[in-house]
DNA sequence: TCCAGCTATAGCTTATATCGATAGAAACAT
DNA sequence: ATGTTTCTATCGATATAAGCTATAGCTGGA
C-alpha cells in the first residue's frame, strides 16, 4: 500500500470514473487501473464495482475510502510540519468563518491579505461554531473565526476584538423613545432571533436569562438573516438586536433606529481559533495581525461585558 | 514520501541507530540510509544528527516523527477496516484496563479468550481513565474497561456488570455491630481512600458527597492499592469500601470484616468501551461475549445504584 | 450492428528500492 | 599514538515496480 495508490483510488471515488480520475492525478488510465487493482489484490477486497456505470464503491469501498482520506490528509500535513519550521508563510490555507461575522468580516482583510501573502491560497467556508469545532479538531480546517469564550481542549483562542450588540428599535415601539439601551430593557419575547444554529442567537439568550431569570417560551419568528430580521421589524413585528459591524451596512435611513446599550454594553467575543497542535501558525499570526490591524480602525468601544455564544 | 519512508523514520528514532533499525524493519543500512536521506531531500530538512553519538533528531525531527507516527498509524488501520468487513477475528488487540479493575478481573477472562481466538494477540496495559479516554479517541487502543458512565462523545459503552462496594470494617469500629451498612452510616474522614488518580476513590467521594451535604476535610491516609487499605484498616485507622470482586480474593480470616449495603447497594458500572469508528468490532463483541460470560457466574446482585467515577 | 465511452491487458521503458561490498568517520581500547 | 570496533555513507549492480503507448474487450445507446 502506497500513499500514491491511495490518492488514486481517492481520485476515482471522486469523479466515478477512471478516464477522468487518471486526468487528474496526472497518470495515464492504465497506470491508475493497475496500481488500483494492486491495492485491491493486496487487501484481497473489491474496492470499486464496476459493474455499474458509472462505477459504485463496494461497501467495504466506503470504508477504504474514509480511511485513505485519513492517511492522506495526514501525510499532507507533513509538508506543514516543515513550512511550520521553516517560518514560510504559503500553501493552501483553510479558513472556517460563522455566517454572522462573514459578510461583515470577509470584505474588510480579505484583498489586504492576500496581497500582502499571495503565497497562501485561501479557502474560505460558512460554518457554524459546531461544524467549526470538529473540522479544525480533526485538521480539516487549518484555523477559524468564532464567537468566543469555547473553552474547548484542544483549541486555542485569540481575541481579535469585541463587537457590541445594537438594538434595532422600529418605530412605535415601547423602547423608541429611549436613547440607550439597558439590558434590563428587553423582553426575550420581543426579540427577533436568527433561527436555531446560529452562536449570536444564543448569545442573546443568554443575555436574557442573564437579566431576567424567567423562562423563555417562545420565538415568534425565526430567520437566518439580519437583512431579513430588519424588515420583519419594520413591520412592527418586535425589535432585534444586531452585531456592530452589521449596523455600519444598514440603509442610512434606518440608522435613525439604531439605540446602543448603555455602558458597559454587552457584546461578543470574536476570535481567531486555531489548533493546539499550531501548524501553520506563521500564517496564522499573519492572519490575526491584519484583521487586528484593519478593526482597529472600525471598532473602538472599550466598555464592555461579553455574553457566552453557547447554550445552557 | 512514501509510507516505508516513514516507516524506517520511526525506526531509527526508536533504536537512535540506522544499523539496528535496518535490522527491525528487515532491510539492509544502506537501503535505510538512502530512503531516510531521500525523505530528508524532499523535505528539504535534516531529520537527524548525525554527528551526535547514539544519533540524534533534530528539533525539526521530532515534529517530523510524532507525525510520522500519525500516518504510519492510520495506515495500519487500513488493514483492520478490511479485517472488520471480512468478520476476521486476529491482529494484535490493544486494551486498556484501570488499575482497580485489573487485577480481579484479567485472569477471569484471559486464559479463556486467548485459547477461543488465538489469532488475536492481546495486548494489555493498566492505564488510568483519562489515559484510556485519550487513547481510544487517537486510535492506540482499540478497546478498554472502565469504570462508567463516562458521557464522551467519540466513545461507546457496554455495560459488562456491575459491581457493588463493599464496607471492610476494622474490629472495635463504630460499625462493627452493623449487619448491613447503609449509605448514611458513612463518614468521608473515617474512610481510607486510594491516591488521587483512582476513579474508584471519586466514586466514594462521590457517594459520601451524596449522602451527606458536608465539605471534605481531608483524607488521613492514602494508598494505592487495596491490600495495604486493608492492612491500615487492620491497624485501626479507620474502615475502607472495597470493589466487590475483590472481597473474593481477601484472607478467609478476615472476611468475617466485610459489610454489604443494604438494597440498592452502591456500586460501580464496569463497562467495555471503544472507539465510535468501531474498528475491530468483531474482536470487541468476542471480548464482551467472553467477560460477560464469566462475569455471571461471579456476580450476582440485582438492585444496585450506579454511582459516578469522575470527579465532581 | 455500429459506434462511443470505459476499463483491462500486453509489451516495453524508465525509475527506484534494495542489495552486497566497501569507504570513511568517529569512538574506544591498548 | 595506533589498531580495533562501530557506525553511516557511497558505489555499482540488479530486481522490482511504476509508468507509458497501443490495443483489446466490454457495455449501452443510436
Amino acid at each position: 500500500m502506497t500513499i500514491t495508490q491511495l490518492k488514486y483510488v481517492l481520485a476515482v471515488a471522486e469523479h466515478q470514473n477512471f478516464t477522468k480520475a487518471a486526468e487528474k492525478t496526472f497518470v495515464t488510465q492504465p497506470t491508475l487501473s493497475m496500481q488500483i487493482q494492486k491495492l485491491e489484490d493486496e487487501l484481497d477486497i473489491l474496492i470499486f464495482d464496476r459493474s455499474k456505470k458509472p462505477i459504485e464503491l463496494t461497501e467495504v469501498g466506503k470504508k477504504i475510502v474514509e480511511q485513505a482520506r485519513n492517511i492522506v490528509n495526514e501525510s499532507e500535513r507533513m509538508q506543514d510540519v516543515v513550512d511550520q519550521e521553516k517560518g514560510f508563510i504559503g500553501g493552501t490555507f483553510k479558513l472556517g468563518i460563522i455566517p454572522t461575522i462573514m459578510p461583515t468580516l470577509l470584505p474588510m482583510f480579505l484583498k489586504n491579505f492576500s496581497n500582502r501573502y499571495p503565497k497562501v491560497q485561501l479557502k474560505i467556508e460558512e460554518l457554524n461554531t459546531d461544524e467549526i469545532i470538529t473540522k479544525i479538531s480533526d485538521g480539516y480546517l487549518d484555523a477559524a473565526i468564532a464567537a468566543t469564550p469555547l473553552k474547548h481542549d484542544k483549541i486555542k483562542e485569540r481575541v481579535l476584538y469585541y463587537e457590541p450588540f445594537v438594538g434595532y428599535i422600529p418605530e412605535n415601539h415601547r423602547l423608541t423613545s429611549k436613547e440607550k439601551l439597558e439590558v434590563g430593557d428587553l423582553d426575550i419575547d420581543d426579540i427577533l432571533l436568527l433561527e436555531d444554529g446560529h452562536c449570536f442567537r444564543d448569545g442573546i439568550i443568554n443575555l436574557c436569562k442573564a437579566s431576567k431569570h424567567g423562562g423563555i417560551d417562545k420565538f415568534q419568528l425565526e430567520s437566518g438573516s439580519f437583512e431579513t430580521l430588519v424588515k420583519l421589524s419594520n413591520e412592527g413585528l418586535g425589535m432585534t438586536l444586531l452585531p456592530y459591524l452589521h449596523t455600519l451596512d444598514i440603509n442610512p435611513s434606518l440608522t435613525k433606529n439604531l439605540r446602543y446599550f448603555k455602558n458597559p454594553s454587552p457584546a461578543r467575543e470574536v476570535s481567531l481559533i486555531y489548533s493546539k497542535s499550531e501548524l501553520k501558525l506563521q500564517t496564522i499570526n499573519a492572519l490575526y495581525d491584519i484583521i487586528a490591524g484593519v478593526i482597529r480602525g472600525a471598532i473602538a468601544f472599550q466598555d464592555v461585558k461579553v455574553i457566552s455564544p453557547t447554550k445552557k
